[in-house]
DNA sequence: ATCGATTCTGAAATCGATTTCAGCCAGGAC
DNA sequence: GTCCTGGCTGAAATCGATTTCAGAATCGAT
């Protein structure tokens, strides 16, 4: 312990210094198999809820020092099957919204024990696998008894992709409470489209120019919901006198809007948090059984929404007609 | 050739696929050293306009079958470096947007000969690497140039830091070209900030309770910009009636916002897939000399600008008077 | 049939760390 | 003084692929 006798340790941290060494994380993987690694997958990297989804698993992990490594399946099954092979054997466990319900890349990997979360969406076949999502159900079901009080009687939905869980649970709750609240939306009234900018956009132009225009409109995600807005301003369709629009996610914005909008929101970032918090405790007890969150929404009702005016109405039909 | 003697590689092909053999991409990566994929480290993941700029970079290399894969380093250099020699070991080359402009890692991987490309912010030590950069001082230079021929007199900028190189040039141009046009702002004027939504908020408040307040205020960015709409909307301050507003960087649905947002805009994606090429090129000949590219900006007026109102600006005195 | 050239095959080296293991040495107990 | 235990050290095995290489097999041409 004296000075004259150097210890071995103390030299290496010196040589460790001195020379600028990085440990190649590669080979420390290879042989460990462990990383200090998660990684995680979303399907649209432009979409801020994922952003803000990402910022919450990232809070947590950064206390563990872990890193996290994301990447974009851009809704592309083949390319996602190509992301999850590299992330397998780059990180300890996988956080990942799947972009069809259907995943045969993901029952292989789940099947071979490699710790998994699904966040938002789950798979239709396969294991049993942690997830965590938001109650679609009660959010659309929020939506439609919101605008049906008020007054509504043409109402429509553009809803996501019925291949998606959170688009056919909303489409569906949607639907089946306007009927029970004895207000079936028309066939022509619902829009099936695909979760993006563009595809509310088409669906808003379609609804528009429908014989019997909708005076309510739900948009079942936050990308839809702005292409939807983008559309009515084009048109000139002021809102909410003559449209009355609820979205599900909240806008970045949102409330900043003219009018401020009305939408169905869940805490984006806590659902991130928690889908970290479930893989860390998979980590650290591989054999534990799987655990399912469902996380709460909440209709925030601002100035996109108000009793329909049979004025504004007329005056839609009118300006189709003289067009 | 004949059916009797079956190759090897077709053998090998049908165990490949009868098994699911997934090759470890570790030990692939480790014994070739090439990894068909390249990270990408940005400072804030929830900031949209790094989203655009990723999607950017993915569309370039989707086409080669590279990876992308993404990290945050949530502006911490500390963190940023952890993720740099992750990176480093697991991708054939980065393209970063560095926390800081004195990055001792990255001049260490940039000395080591490790393939990077910056964006958006360049470092002030170091070798001279590759990178794409916007024309902040003529962005800067035309929003100056805007509010001043509007007739406004009392301009305020809410700059970000100057330990930044788009902070630094964006406040820089503005307060010089303000200068020679006979308009120079009051140092209570000058805000320095953080790009942070909060940082916005901060500076426009303290912009509001000077004595003269301004009429006028650039944001140096898209975070900012929102933070100071949001102060604004919540003061009740009229766009752009009491208050001009330009800002640096579109902002999602700025168009939709009331009033819509005049802002100093740039191409993201194009930034990102320039950035790509940049990369690729640079992967195809690692020895060529180092690229510099500046994008240009242009500006858009919209509705958040106009010529200042004597009668709406004794409102604002009034009104802190009053409170 | 022989030669040369090309392809194919299986074994061994390699990437750069971690992990294991045998051998060595020091200290404590009997 | 001998024996056992514990820690330390350096060498060798390991992770799972790619890459190399020598030797065998195939093919065409003379």
């Amino acid at each position: 312990m004296s000075g004259v006798k150097v210890g071995g340790a103390e030299r290496i941290d010196a040589a460790i210094k001195d020379l600028r060494y990085q440990p190649n994380q590669l080979a420390r993987g290879l042989r460990s198999g462990r990383h200090s690694c998660v990684g995680v997958i979303v399907p649209d990297i432009t979409n801020p809820l994922f952003a803000a989804l990402v910022d919450g698993i990232e809070s947590v992990f950064a206390a563990d020092n872990i890193r996290v490594l994301l990447a974009n399946s851009r809704e592309d099954p083949i390319h996602e099957a190509a992301l999850v092979a590299d992330l397998v054997s780059r990180t300890d466990g996988l956080i990942l919204i799947p972009p069809v319900e259907t995943d045969p890349v993901l029952v292989q990997i789940a099947l071979a024990g490699v710790p998994v979360v699904l966040v938002d969406r789950v798979l239709s076949t396969g294991p049993d696998v942690d997830f965590v999502v938001v109650d679609n159900r009660r959010g659309a079901q929020l939506a439609a008894e919101h605008l049906v009080s008020l007054g509504h009687n043409e109402i429509a939905t553009i809803s996501g992709p019925l291949s998606s869980f959170p688009g056919r649970e909303r489409h569906e709750a949607f639907l089946n409470t306007l009927s029970d609240l004895g207000q079936p939306a028309r066939p022509q009234h619902v829009c099936l489209s695909d979760f993006r900018v563009k595809g509310g956009y088409t669906s808003m132009t379609s609804l528009l120019d429908e014989q019997i225009p909708p005076t309510a409109v739900f948009c079942a995600n936050n990308m839809m919901t702005m292409g939807a807005l983008q559309l009515l301003r084009e048109r000139g369709v002021a809102i909410p006198d003559e449209m009355s629009l609820v979205g599900f996610d909240d806008i970045d914005l949102g409330e900043l809007l003219n009018p401020p909008l009305t939408v169905v929101d869940r805490a984006t970032f806590t659902l991130g948090s928690s889908a970290a918090e479930l893989l860390r405790a998979r980590l650290a007890e591989p054999g534990r059984g799987p655990q399912h969150l469902t996380l709460p929404v909440e209709l925030i009702v601002r100035g996109s929404t108000a009793t329909p005016d049979p004025k504004a109405l007329k005056h839609v039909h009118s300006s189709k007609e003289s067009s």
